[in-house]
RNA sequence: UCAAUGUGUUCUGUCGCUUGAAGAUUUAAAUCUUUAAGAGGAAAGUCGGGGCAAUAAAGGGCGCCAUACUUCCUAACGGGAAGGUUCCGCAACCGGCGGAAACAGCAAGUGCCACAGAAAACAACCGCCUAAGUGAAGUUUACUUCACCGGUAAGGGUGAAAAUGUGGGGUAAGAGCCCACGGUAUGAGUUGGUAACAACUUGUGCGGGUAAACCUUAUGGAUUGAAAGACCAAAUAUACCUGAAGGUUUCUUGCAAAGGAAACAAAGAGUGCCCGCUCUUUUCAGGGGGGUAGGUCGUUUGAUUCCGGAGGUGACUCCGGAACUAGAUAAAUGACAGGAAUCAGGGAAACCUGAAACAGAACCCCGCUUACAGCAUUGAACGG
RNA sequence: GGCCCUGUAGUUCAAUGGAUAGAACGGAAGUUUCCUAAACUUUAAAUAUAGGUUCGAUUCCUAUCGGGGCUA
């Protein structure tokens, strides 16, 4: 089953401030992704980061309905990059873009789409 | 339609998140299993007030800020309840009802009042009056005219606002100068009321407005906010202490052995020299304080919630019983699928399609303000 | 989370409670020119919203809605 702990969040404000200044970018309407190969004492594969703007978004209900469907997507489909990733270690960023409120439906093949292109990055810069 | 009050949809399945409890695995932590709980009436705005914490404190004054009819409620408040007064409205008078009020003091001082207007505050520009006083002229010799000195707020196209209104007396002309009836401010007394205040009697007064202008009076307020604060504590550097290794030079106490102090950087000093020994510097090891990353507490048992009874016009209070009810921290409370109830449209019906607001806890309470679909209840001012 | 400041033409700024809210740049129209620029003339355009105090509010007070800053 696919599961999402506490683990998986990236809470260090230095490794986000590492991942947000050095890391690569690649994006989907209504989506970015900020990524950077990783390494970490814990057995953890990913970390994530999911932020919703509060510039675009001012109302708190809209930020959270959009972060909990994000996460959804992930859970659901980071065995795409576990796969790849085997043992090794990656941090993400997961950047909504967009302008309005997205569906689950909307929103889960753009992020498949992304998660394999990212796949293909990482691979070219590994080996 | 508007206003107020109440309510603020719900069930099942699969997967997932946070916290608590129990059990298992293993290495203390982590993982797994079972089970329980998991967002609002405003969680919002951060506008008042309080708890709590730190800092400063023996107390007081000035300054600054806030408040301002009365009594009460409350832990407290700029909140609330009941009442009073003034104003507005319900078509005028009376009563009644509905609503609003930053509702202490410009009759303490200072400032300001554009334009217009004679004048905007110690009012004499025009007008009215020459009775009294002085001078001149005329003649009827005690009068007239003129001038000076004056008197006068009754009238004057303005303005938001022009000096208490009407009538009479009075006067040279006038004037609360006097009188009557009013208006209004204030002192005293009586009655009613806890009080604000009301009614009546009586004295004194009446040169504008503005205090959401400075200000005066009375009352209250120390400052900063959980990112407060308390505790534990990697890595790195290290004050200090102990032990081990370990020099040189100088001074000093002492017969000597030995001890003390200072400097130097790779050794120095102590004996005439060497070995040895001692000290210092230095190096290593251990301890150790403060303290960073990080973590724990603060943190959810409280001015708590529910039920019943009693008191009070009411806000609210008291008594008894029961209950434990989110605790995240780059921030959980979710996603998908299928129903039920509500509303709208279509349809004879079964049913089909669509809609469902405002909005997301962050130390905790009490209020206020603002936003709000649908449903329910209540109200939306009259007689003589 | 807490604490402050601020809101005026399209932009940057003025205005002691007092006449029709002013200036610069920009916009529009015209003159000039073969055309453009420059220059000149004219013109449109604003007090965040809602109440209140006052004879009168951009200014004073209250609430709401925006914008910005400080605090680790």
């Amino acid at each position: 089953m696919p599961k999402f702990k506490k683990a998986e969040r990236l809470c260090n404000s230095i490794d986000i401030n590492h991942l947000f200044s050095v890391g690569q970018t690649i994006s989907q309407y209504p989506i970015k992704i900020k990524w950077l190969p990783a390494q970490c004492d814990n057995n953890v594969q990913l970390k994530v980061v999911i932020s919703v703007s509060k510039h675009r978004f001012k109302r708190a209900v809209d930020r959270n309905r959009i972060k909990r469907v994000m996460r959804e997507c992930f859970r659901l489909n980071k065995h795409i990059l576990q796969q790849v990733l085997e043992t090794r270690q990656c941090y993400l960023a997961l950047i909504y873009t967009g302008k309005e409120i997205a569906d689950f439906t909307t929103l889960e093949p753009i992020i498949i789409g992304l998660f394999h292109r990212l796949t293909k990055e990482y691979e070219k810069l590994a080996g």
